[in-house]
DNA sequence: TCCCGTCATGGGCAAATGTTCATCAGCTGC
DNA sequence: GCAGCTGATGAACATTTGCCCATGACGGGA
């Protein structure tokens, strides 16, 4: 047990040797295989390794003149305190491409301030995939505190709740709702949110500075029916409500408001923070998003966004 | 003049693009070339560009990246042709940690070489740590020798002389030196080497392809000393001569210049074998011999080191 | 003890990448 | 208007990388 631990530690240093030597060194793999004294195939499969462990991040420092332009223009339209566009990959799939690692940087530029901050985080794959982007670092003196409840309707652990990735990674203090995501009747989650410890964390989160959230569009696939959250019914209910998106499980219509009644009665999340005194930056991307985006921005549900180019194009056409 | 300032953003644009389209979205240069509407080689050239313009930062997030960064420093410093930092453990006193292992390691690698090749190896704590981490193996076509006389001062073996060790874990023609490692005076030096086989010996030893040493400082406790290699007095007057570290016995002060007189007359062991035409890699970590491994690197008495994170970081401060 | 599944290894090959070189467009100065 | 220079371009070639597969080592279970 013990060796197999040794080895597979091992085993990522060696990863870790190998992608630093390559990407950082600009070693091509036989001259890695000469120095760990190991096959080119195997070296190969190290810088691989590297990189599908995610000890290997890469990232862009440049601004794109025209994913600037479309950020102010963004920005003016929707009268945002901040927008951010990253380069599309038109041939991609991926719904997070490219937004995670802007998202990262900027939970990143936030938690690097020196005085004292309180954090929220929304869930999501979006916001799941840009926290896997975090580098790690020393942030005991911030405050991190999730929007949304970590139970999932089976009892496990919500997937998409980040808030532990988060503090394992940045070493915050971390506040957790340990409630199910949407109870199951509105007299439940006033109970819930009666508790004392509950009610001090959702006090917390009313304070965020800066709050992160990902914005989940309502049509085919919607990310709370296929994670369970919200049963088929329901989800037809909702449409025929109107409803196009939602953040933190409060859904919300064309225009951005709240839809009176069905699971907004029941969802357990803290209110989104305010944006007068906070900033709330949204991450989402991705054609089918792109009417709850739009929804979410006109009311101003969130004021930031970090989009891709071709949903920046779309918001603003 | 503006269409001058135009042109260049536009390729510093088209940089930042084709770089996140590689780096970020994992396109080919063909995809690239194909999405951007440019021939591949022009897509090359503008990938290349977005790392020499440094739009793409690319980061390790492992422990070891520090301690390769570190070795990457340290060699650009020094001038060093090899260099390995291993990781540091705070809580550990050993002074030989991770040093030993990274150094078998590396001998290790040396002895796998399908051709013949001559090993030199000095003396001490560090090295007879290294020695025994050593796998045993099967290595008849190399040579192996050693620096320093195996005699102790009271005629017993000498404890940190390890080339019998080495020999025997990886079955390699040993050289050992039949000889004090300080002689009574030059003249029975002199004598000493005379001797046939020891002149073959030391010639052999000059032809080191690949060298280990450790470094011994001469402060308090310093080995040479704690091992009765020199009296009390003459440790004293070496201190005073400005002596901070010794390699095989040869002393050296803090510019890396071996100390006129005093022992150095009378040390038996070989010259440091050629940095110009073989590698000399120096095993040592610790906050003690810092000074020293700094003087020999600084006057290339060796040109490799392995040494451990603290180490390196008090090397480059 | 032996069998079988798992997994690391290195050979071989196709794809991807990097580099060199001849060419050519556009600009500068005469 | 023209020679000369600079820098971009793509063809051709060399190198490097990614991947599949046969092989063999290792470990767990009958």
């Amino acid at each position: 047990m013990a060796q197999r631990q040794d080895n597979s530690a091992n085993r990522l240093d060696d990863a870790a040797r190998a992608g630093w030597l390559y990407y950082v060194g600009g070693n091509t793999q036989d001259e890695i295989a000469a120095k760990m004294g190991i096959s080119r195939q195997s070296a190969q499969r190290l810088v691989s390794l590297s990189i599908s462990e995610g000890l290997i991040k890469v990232r862009l420092d440049h601004p794109i003149g025209r994913c600037l332009d479309l950020a102010e223009q963004i920005k003016t339209r929707f009268g945002l305190s901040h927008c951010e566009v990253v380069p599309s990959d038109p041939g991609s799939t991926s719904s997070t491409i490219g937004v995670a690692e802007a998202g990262a940087a900027e939970i990143e530029r936030w938690l690097k301030r020196p005085d004292p901050i309180v954090m929220a985080i929304g869930t999501g794959r979006t916001l799941k995939a840009a926290i896997e982007q975090l580098q790690p670092m020393e942030c005991p003196h911030h405050k991190v505190v999730s929007l949304t409840g970590n139970i999932a309707p089976d009892g496990s652990a919500a997937f998409y709740n980040v808030i532990f990735n988060v503090a394992d990674t940045v070493k915050a203090r971390s506040f957790p709702m340990p409630l199910p995501v949407i109870a199951s009747s509105a007299r439940e989650r006033e109970m819930l949110h009666g508790q004392p410890m509950i009610t001090a964390t959702l006090h917390l989160a009313a304070q965020a500075h800066i709050t992160f959230v990902g914005i989940g569009h309502l049509g085919a696939n919607a990310p709370l029916l296929v994670d369970g959250f919200i049963t088929e019914a329901e989800h037809q209910e909702l449409q025929k409500a109107g409803a196009v998106g939602e953040i933190c499980g409060w859904v919300f219509d064309a225009e951005g408001r709240l839809v009176e009644g069905h699971t907004n009665n029941r969802v357990a999340s803290a209110p989104i923070p305010s944006r007068e005194n906070g900033l709330v930056i949204a991450l989402a991307m991705g054609a089918n998003k792109a009417a709850a985006i739009r929804a979410a921005l006109l009311r101003s549900l969130a004021n930031g966004l970090i989009t891709d180019e071709s949903t920046a194009a779309t918001l603003l056409a």
